[in-house]
DNA sequence: GGCTAGTGTTAACTAGGAGAGAACATCATC
DNA sequence: GATGATGTTCTCTCCTAGTTAACACTAGCC
């Protein structure tokens, strides 16, 4: 990718586009003049840091949006997974065990989905790859009897957790709370908690499962 | 949130740090003076576009991470919701509906949850009240006819947001792309991409939504 | 003790560009 | 053809991004 701070003005001047804002508009709500705007956009200026983020904020994207090239550094769309197959050992979080993906949109269909599973009993099932770092969207299947960790030690990590039971149920044991999810229940929390799951009953457990800020090291 | 532009030099000077740079060395690959790096991480100056996209490539971090001012305390847990039900207008971004909580674990049962009716005929429920900001755990509900955007447009917010169909179908629009989920489909994606989603089918569509990153501005 | 080589800070200065203001060329619609 | 939108391109000014210089440390080394 090329210099993206050269393109920053036609992106602005496509995401304004985008949201419907006349450029007069934009320049009334930053307290700029119009021609400054016009200028932003052709190149021919450079705003500063300040009208920089009131832009973003204006337009409603991420300062980071308006540094990526057209369809530059990220692919379109994640077609159907790749489907593979892998079977490893334990993983402390599912960030170490996919790799990051650029795609702005993917969508996955259940057959197709990449499986991870561990020797401890546990599936994990990408929903989506994502170019978001340290974020993993999955459905989990614990086999009766199986828990989140084969050494039964509870997890820390960084980042934050949630979780919905989809069927079946399983144990769960955050810091010194202890609870079973059982269908529609849901959870949230900080994984930096100690936290284990187990599921002591004789179905499989399935949940949706979402690791957020993760990091691997 | 306070002005984060202002918050800028200290936040810049707290990631270098982390990464163990010196701020002459910083200065060094940057091509610019010692001074100057000092100069900004005081606040004494501001960086032009180009520097501060320098900066950030430089210390490996998203330039919206700058932005960002640090998070609070939190509280030890929030008990069961409170279940409040809620009839709004729209919201852009469920980040504007509920208020941040600092529960570090939240735990929540199918018949307590905390519920958002929208005009448009969309339902929210939280799964799960957390401390992380711009975070947004929830099922969604859309009846039939109905469609995330009342007035029809395509929503553009920032952030990612990822789905699991739970059941009914949903017509989903992203950029130019429109398919139909059905339970067991996922999706993830960048919500700087204008998207928007309806349920053309009889039956009500039910959803685990995540939406991550999300600024209410 | 002094001598280096590292760290970050501050003052005084300057060249260049952020941003303004006007006049321009379009389109609509009444 | 007048009024009101739209975006563009000049010229000009003033502010500030970024420089150079000297400053005040601390750590090691002879």
């Amino acid at each position: 990718m090329r210099d993206p701070v050269a393109y920053l003005g036609p992106r602005l001047k496509e995401i304004r586009l985008k949201t419907g804002l006349s450029l007069r508009e934009v320049a009334r709500q930053l307290e700029v003049s119009p021609s400054f705007v016009s200028q932003i956009e052709n190149g021919k200026s450079q705003p500063s840091v300040a009208t920089l983020y009131a832009l973003a904020k204006l337009l409603s994207v991420p300062v980071d949006v308006l540094f990526e090239s057209q369809w530059g550094g990220s692919k379109p769309i994640a077609d159907a997974e790749d489907s593979e197959q892998v079977s490893r050992d334990n993983f402390d979080t599912p960030t170490d065990a996919w790799d990051e993906s650029k795609a702005r949109i993917s969508s996955v269909n259940p057959h197709n989905r990449s499986v991870i599973i561990m020797d401890s009993g546990v599936r994990w099932e990408r929903l989506a790859a994502t170019a978001e770092q340290g974020v993993n969207f999955m459905e989990i299947v614990y086999e009766p009897g199986s828990e989140s960790n084969s050494s039964g030690e509870m997890m820390i990590h960084s980042g934050y957790e949630y979780g919905y039971a989809l069927e079946g149920e399983v144990e769960v044991t955050i810091g010194d709370l202890v609870l079973t999810l059982s269908k529609g229940h849901s959870i949230g929390f900080d994984s930096a908690i100690p936290h284990m799951f187990r599921n002591n009953g004789l179905l499989p457990f399935h949940g949706i499962w979402f690791v957020n800020g993760a990091q691997s090291h």
